[in-house]
DNA sequence: TTGAAAGCGTTACCAA
DNA sequence: TTGGTAACGCTTTCAA
């Protein structure tokens, strides 16, 4: 069952003066309600919103009349009335791909959603950050009302456009940890903790004394701060240890390529810590195929633990990012802040979880 | 919420004069643009949207003081003039949790967005099904006109919202194939072919006599037309072939059952197709812990390859579903249906590809 | 207890 | 070439 050319084939079709735009579907409104029970919009609004100036008969009659027609309040109308929207945006300001094909952003959505849904909000998702006009696509959702706030995930440390959220005092709430910016309400984990805890663990647990890390990007706080729990852990163990860096950027050819750049540059490399799973799954791959055995011949651990982790053989030994309760937190803390009921403010930290399996070496109990 | 006459409760708290509801920034509408030209707000309005009969003198002058401004059109006064919102929704009609676990998900969203940001409509995601007062949360979102449409994803073969929506004329386009909805405008792929392919290539290529198949829910199409195009493989194969079925429901917990369950009852099984990977994978764990080799002594094929294929050890053979472009597909006939302008109707299919790895056996060609 | 009217920001139509 | 005015659907205030 082929179908040929079903592309964009370069067919551009005017809008014809012909061509009706839209059949246009009846809707019901107010005015409908009102006309079916016979009395006026205000108290037909009245009566739906509980006031108590509406007789208990009369409301009694309203609710039927709008069960009946299936009325259900125009959003647009509701929200021009309000002076603001009732949804809530979910901004990642990167392209789709990239940002997607990353199982965090999943994890946070599922756990955003939750929270929206609950709370009636729609929830809108942004993704790319394609400057129309000089205004990123984001902000205009933004700046034209359309999403009364926003979550904004993932950002880059730099980030002008978080920065000039943030200023311009539109509710926002950011997930992860942004040192610059300490008036801006967020919701992160304590990545420099986790990683040094998983650090901590080679080193003591395991013995080892020559390891490398696999850093993320080093501009994104993340890549940062796992980077620098990463050496703290090394300081603190008060015991010679050398190490080796390569930067990836999150994906697992990037981990791969870091890894052969470990194993060229550090040939006894005893353990190599992988800022996250997709990474630590490349090194797996570019160890294997040199003819290593992981853990025997060397040891490897990652950071997330998004699922990626579970399927590899041997299993990742890895730190476990709450990311659906970080999208829950960010979700009801944004809209206590819509609300004007202000939340707690600054930097709140969720607490990580070491997860050890088989990739880190034999466990000592 | 009961409010009758109680003697001493009395009280019910007045909103307090004191505490401000909101800060409620300040916010650049069309009047403000049209007292900082000097002209009227009709003028502005026509000046932007290029309307010929403003001067070009005008016309700069109403660019620049927007631009000054920061003017952003507010989209709620927008939308309820215009009747429709500029925003579609993707909705998946089940529990959040279950919903984004699946990859498939993921790469269709990446896809809606992609379509749907480049063509300026918002997107938002809607998944629960959770009936607030007998409307589902989906549709209210459509009949609050706070989508114009919708893209319907994932849905059981008999749900009754979605016919409801369809028979509503409300714009919407599924995902997947559904043959009772005749009317409906859908995108999906031909998973009878897809499965018939790769059972094909474990008959034929292979040899492979003794079949089984991990199904996915019966109650979802893509479960049965995969069943149905396996089983079609094995009659058009013309040899003697004899095969057993479970049922799982996709997860890879389920995957590892339903392989527990083939080879109790079908102890020589030499190869076992799953419905989708997660459920392969699940097969492989279990054929493990039996101490059988894949595929040494049994084959196994998946279906999907969203990633998690590539992962495993063998590699999954599976077949491709292109979800990223099926998102795509859907958004622009969305769009296309919102519009007025009427795309082709009826299903579109898109071609899966098959993806030949390691778990099937060694490779003949 | 209820009705009438105003206004939210935008755009389309009709005057000027 | 422009400005006024009305209307979209909803909520709220004032008047009855």
């Amino acid at each position: 069952m082929t179908r040929g050319a079903w592309k964009d084939e370069a067919v551009v079709s005017l809008p014809e003066p012909g061509a009706k735009p839209k059949p246009r579907r009846r809707v019901v409104t107010l005015r409908d309600v009102a006309a079916a029970v016979g009395i006026s919009q205000s108290a037909v609004s009245m009566a739906l919103s509980g006031n108590p100036r509406i007789s208990a008969a009369t409301r009694k009659a309203v609710l039927a009349a709008a069960s009946e027609l299936g009325y259900v309040p125009n959003s647009a109308g509701r929200a021009l009335r309000a002076g603001r929207s009732t949804s809530i945006a979910l901004v990642v300001p990167q392209t789709g791909n990239h940002v997607f094909g990353h199982p965090y952003f999943m994890h946070l959505l599922v756990g955003v959603t939750a929270t929206a849904n609950q709370q009636d909000a729609a929830l809108m998702v942004s993704t790319s950050p394609d400057e129309t006009h000089g205004v990123t696509a984001y902000e205009r959702v933004l700046r034209s009302q359309a999403a009364a706030g926003a979550i904004v995930a993932s950002a880059a440390v730099g980030d002008l456009n978080v920065a000039r959220m943030v200023d311009a005092s539109i509710p926002v709430v950011l997930i992860g940890r942004f040192p610059h910016l300490p008036t801006a309400i967020s919701v992160g984990v304590d990545d420099v903790h986790g990683a040094a805890l998983i650090t901590g663990h080679l080193i003591q647990a395991h013995g080892y004394r020559r390891l490398a890390h696999i850093s993320g990007p080093l501009d994104h706080q993340t890549g940062i701060d796992r980077y620098q729990g990463f050496r703290q852990a090394l300081g603190e163990s008060g015991i010679p240890a050398t190490h080796t860096l390569a930067t990836g950027d999150y994906s697992e050819e990037s981990g791969r390529a870091a890894m052969a750049q470990i194993l060229d540059s550090m040939a006894d490399v005893q353990a190599v810590f992988a800022a996250n799973d997709e990474m630590a799954y490349g090194a797996l791959l570019e160890a294997r195929a040199r003819g290593l055995r992981v853990p025997e011949d060397v040891a490897l651990a990652g950071y997330d633990d998004f699922g990626v982790s579970r399927l590899t053989t041997p299993g990742l030994t890895t730190v476990r990012v709450p990311a659906e309760r970080l999208g829950q937190q960010a979700a009801e803390r944004l809209l206590q802040l819509i609300d004007g009921s202000r939340p707690e403010p600054g930097h709140a930290v969720l607490p990580v979880e070491l997860v050890l399996r088989d990739s880190c070496g034999p466990h000592q109990s």
